[in-house]
DNA sequence: CATCCTTTGAAGGCT
DNA sequence: AGCCTTCAAAGGATG
């Protein structure tokens, strides 16, 4: 599927995973083990072809290919998701999928979304995302409606819970996604269906020779806000793409950059192509290096409120959050981010080193990709773009780690409403351990992963009142941390508020395990794992982390 | 309306 | 090197 193809040479590509088939064997891999499971594969075949034929308005004859449902009967990409891989196989294979959604055109191309479904089945944001580009007709829940029966969504949240998730409330990821060349306009189809990748004598797809496809998101001016829903999703939340979005139209963007196309299709959808990448090049000179009049400070700042602003790439964790954070407000009552942010982190540790790992890879693609948009930007370019510095203020009005001064409202106050839900407080434990969560050391990919161990445990479970009483296998965080803890823990504004009271504690023994002990998990730890989260399970749990004793 | 809350991770500045 | 601060997302709560 050549049109999806991110092109060869792509550093970038993430998705390359996703949608390339760069590296068919790899594909062939990850397809077969998808596909594996033969029972299931022969239930959704024999499932789609009876509704097939149920339902079967269509007149073609070449029932060669056994399809997905049209729209309405096809519930979810997830419910054919082996179906789909073994379309993908044989289209990889030279073959073609015929789709029953687009009358006009007859195949479709599948997309390699094998990768992309979550642990719980459903596909991640961004694979929707993708989905719902290209194949606009199709049905595709988002993660939140995905719940299965046994999470029924409370009625409350029924109507603010999209049914299909919103373009615009993308998954940071999608930019890694190696979007096609095509883009959709609401009148026309979907470009991967659109005659031009069709023999024009056959009416049958042909690929088309790389030279052939046009410059990626070939935009005209001031088309981006024209298109309504396919290219909404550029902008992420509230109207704020990821990376600034400016209305304007596109000029040509970076020339600076040797980009492949999907790159460049990354950059003119997402990033802003007025900024320049080397964001930091004197504002006072222009291109040609001769200096411009100097500005009045009063324009300058103007200038600088009209910069628009480059926010920093979302690190592992916010892209998880990302990705998990509908799931978990649609099986919980709560809905306040706060409590929420603790469910994720929770959920976070809680993870395996190789959940884990992918989103540490994928944030490290998009640091990369935003260092390569934008060469000259600093993180310190925002400070001072918030609003306020509550905490310094907050810090100048806390005299030294006086939590119990602390005016805001607790997380106690979640305790109760989510006992459905994977709450905080509901099972292993606070995040006070974070400070000593040893997840950096996946920052890179070459870095030696966590352990399974200090991953899949609860670590430290002791809230904030027990963590004041060490906990038995605790040590002091800065004692043992291991490789790289980094500051990241210790670093974050809570934690810093806590340092003096070193909650918590790790547990000694995992961290200095070697990984290949640790993971796959062993039985050893396994066992330890189990007898410690026992223990800590038996251990009153609150969702206080700043207690007022 | 602006800010806080809450999470983890990354980055930059400071000591 | 290690510590500290800020920001990234999100949206209800709060002042």
């Amino acid at each position: 599927m050549p049109q999806l193809n991110g092109g060869g040479g792509d550093d970038l590509g993430a998705n390359d995973e996703l949608i390339s088939f760069k590296d068919e064997g790899e594909q062939e891999e990850k397809i077969s083990e998808n596909v594996s499971a033969e029972r299931d594969l022969d239930d959704v075949k024999s499932s789609l072809v009876n509704e097939s034929e149920n339902n079967s308005s269509s007149s073609d004859s070449e029932q060669t290919e056994r399809r997905p449902q049209p729209r309405s009967d096809l519930e979810s990409y997830e419910k054919h998701r082996e179906y789909f891989a073994e379309a993908l196989r044989r289209q990889q294979d030279g073959g073609f999928f015929k789709s029953p959604h687009y009358p006009g055109y007859p195949f479709l191309m599948i997309p390699d979304l094998t990768n992309h479904y979550l642990s719980n089945g459903s596909l991640s944001p961004s694979a929707r995302t993708y989905l719902q580009m290209k194949w606009p007709l199709l049905d595709v829940p988002a993660a939140a409606t995905l719940k299965d029966s046994r999470s029924p969504t409370p009625g409350h949240l029924s109507n603010k819970v999209p049914v299909v998730q919103h373009p615009h409330h993308m998954h940071p990821l999608t930019p890694l996604i190696t979007y096609s060349n095509d883009h959709f306009s609401p009148t026309s189809p979907p470009s991967h269906l659109s005659p031009d990748i069709l023999d024009p004598k056959t009416g049958i797809p042909r690929t088309p020779h790389p030279s052939e496809l046009s410059p990626y998101y070939p935009l005209s001016p001031g088309a981006v806000g024209q298109i309504a829903h396919p290219l909404s999703w550029l902008v992420p939340q509230q109207g704020q793409p990821m990376y600034s979005i400016p209305t304007a139209g596109f000029r040509n963007p970076y020339p600076a950059l040797a980009m492949n196309p999907s790159m460049s299709s990354l950059v003119s959808s997402r990033f802003p192509p007025h900024v320049s990448p080397a964001i930091k090049q004197e504002p006072s000179s222009d291109s040609t290096g001769h200096s411009v009049h100097p500005k009045s400070p009063v324009v300058v700042k103007k200038e600088e409120e009209k910069k628009p602003h480059v926010k920093k790439p979302l690190n592992a964790f916010m892209l998880y959050m990302k990705e998990m954070r509908a799931k978990v407000v649609a099986e919980c009552t709560l809905k306040e981010s706060a409590a929420i942010n603790q469910i994720l982190g929770r959920k976070w540790h809680s993870l395996t080193r190789e959940e884990q790992a992918k989103y540490y890879e994928l944030a490290r693609k998009e640091r990369q990709l935003h260092s390569q948009l934008y060469p000259g930007w600093s993180a310190r370019d925002n400070y001072g773009k918030r609003k306020k510095r509550r905490r310094d203020d907050k810090q100048k009005d806390l005299p030294e780690e006086t939590f119990q001064s602390h005016p805001k409202k607790q997380c106690i106050a979640y305790m109760p409403p989510e006992k459905m839900c994977d709450s905080p407080a509901s099972s292993h434990g606070s995040m006070l351990d974070s400070p000593a969560t040893p997840t950096a050391a996946l920052a890179s990919p070459a870095a030696p992963a966590p352990t399974h161990s200090e991953q899949a445990q609860p670590l430290s479970l002791t809230t904030r009142p027990e963590g004041r009483a060490r906990p038995p296998f605790s040590v002091p965080s800065k004692s043992s941390a291991p490789p790289s803890s980094s500051s990241s823990g210790s670093t974050h504004p809570s934690s810093s508020l806590h340092q003096s009271t070193p909650l918590l504690s790790r547990p000694i023994p995992f961290s200095s395990l070697p990984p290949s002990m640790l993971s796959p998990p062993t039985s050893f730890h396994q066992v330890a794992l189990h007898s410690h989260h026992a223990l800590l399970q038996s251990q009153p749990l609150s969702l206080v982390t700043k207690s007022n004793d």
